[in-house]
DNA sequence: GTCTATATAGCGATAGAC
DNA sequence: GTCTATCGCTATATAGAC
């Protein structure tokens, strides 16, 4: 963990940067574990190695940590979520090839919430207590991802291909699907295995499901 | 509020289990908003009228009073989550009435979620924080459900009515577009109006949409 | 059963020495 | 930049008067 670089400084001491994103990457994790009440300053700088007015120094008080995770997390973070900029989701989109779009989305979705388990933990802890960051997370990629989303079932309802359902019911629907696979790994599954498939068969599950579920009989 | 029996006792007070009725409902109420570290016991005990020394005589300590939340829900309000005693289920199980199956499940869900709003928080923090509360739940009513409806998805499989797919990813993608609807209403769409739409056309809409996803074609 | 008063511990945050 | 020491506050929990 702690880095020597053998510099012109003897002992072993990070820069101003290194040490702010160290914070960051901890304070990230605690808050996603424990939430933010539950998480105390003093512990952030235990695990950092450091005193807490170090933490102090970095941050204006626990608040603004909290701020800078947002913006750290939820501006490159986030973006991934976004998947509308992706090759392989255009090509389906412009091929119509629905089960590809639909496939895609869901393994797109399933490996970010793999990958950044802290993120979601932090999203739920936050959403739960209220706290802005969800809010802005919700405005800034949710509501975007059913717009888009959205707007691609349209397009094929007006092909006559996907039944005249509100699309806002089917993305909902969907997404259930993914985000709540996801919660239960992440809560529950880690321990008990209730139900242990590869990302990639439950994305295509997932998505079957959905189309055989909306497709125009 | 404050009930005035005009009884032998000139002063308002309440009984001890009435006491300890109304500190359980004001902890479950506020361990659902700000989690079980947020909440401080003043507060159980200000909004309940009475001095923080009285929420001790009732309750050894915090973790006590939490642990009593377990007892008193998940017994009698964890229950109602369970349907299989219902008449109106079990109908559509005899006559293997499909859409009524998943139908009344959908409803019975969202319902209860409706209701329960504050519980289902609870469990959200709970399970978040790793409290052995969301593990009782899980194994005592999720782990159950996911059989009950696995079990007659199999049976319907036999009956070559439904494709062959393991019930568990079936009753994961099902359950998750409910949860997700409710965990959506809960949590954002009570200021945002994403999708507002009544109990029942959201039943009806994920009862057909799993249905047609996983019949035989 | 309820109160005031208090004990004890831990919190976020600051001051000042090095 | 980092530390120790400490402030002011609030937390859980208890003791004893009424």
């Amino acid at each position: 963990m702690i880095e020597n670089t053998e510099q012109t400084i003897p002992t072993t001491r990070m820069s101003g940067d290194e040490r702010r994103a160290q914070l960051l990457h901890i304070a990230v994790k605690l808050f996603s574990e424990k939430g933010f009440s539950g998480t105390t300053t003093r512990e952030i700088a235990t695990q950092a190695g450091i005193s807490e007015a170090m933490v102090f120094r970095h941050f204006a008080n626990k608040e603004e940590l909290y701020h800078a995770i947002l913006d750290h997390k939820a501006c490159d973070g986030g973006m991934k979520i976004l998947p509308w900029e992706n090759e392989i989701l255009q090509k389906a989109m412009a091929e119509k090839d629905d089960y590809g779009f639909f496939y895609y989305l869901a393994l797109h979705a399933l490996e970010n919430h793999k990958r950044d388990v802290d993120f979601m933990r932090l999203m739920l802890h936050s959403a739960l207590e209220g706290h802005e960051l969800s809010e802005m997370f919700f405005e800034r990629f949710i509501a975007r991802l059913y717009e888009f989303i959205g707007e691609y079932i349209r397009q094929r309802q007006a092909d006559g291909v996907i039944r005249e359902v509100d699309p806002r019911i089917i993305v909902r629907a969907f997404l259930g699907m993914l985000i709540h696979h996801s919660l239960n790994n992440l809560l529950w599954d880690k321990k008990r295995k209730l139900l242990d498939i590869s990302k990639e068969v439950a994305a295509h599950e997932f998505a079957t499901i959905l189309l055989n579920g909306i497709k125009k009989t």
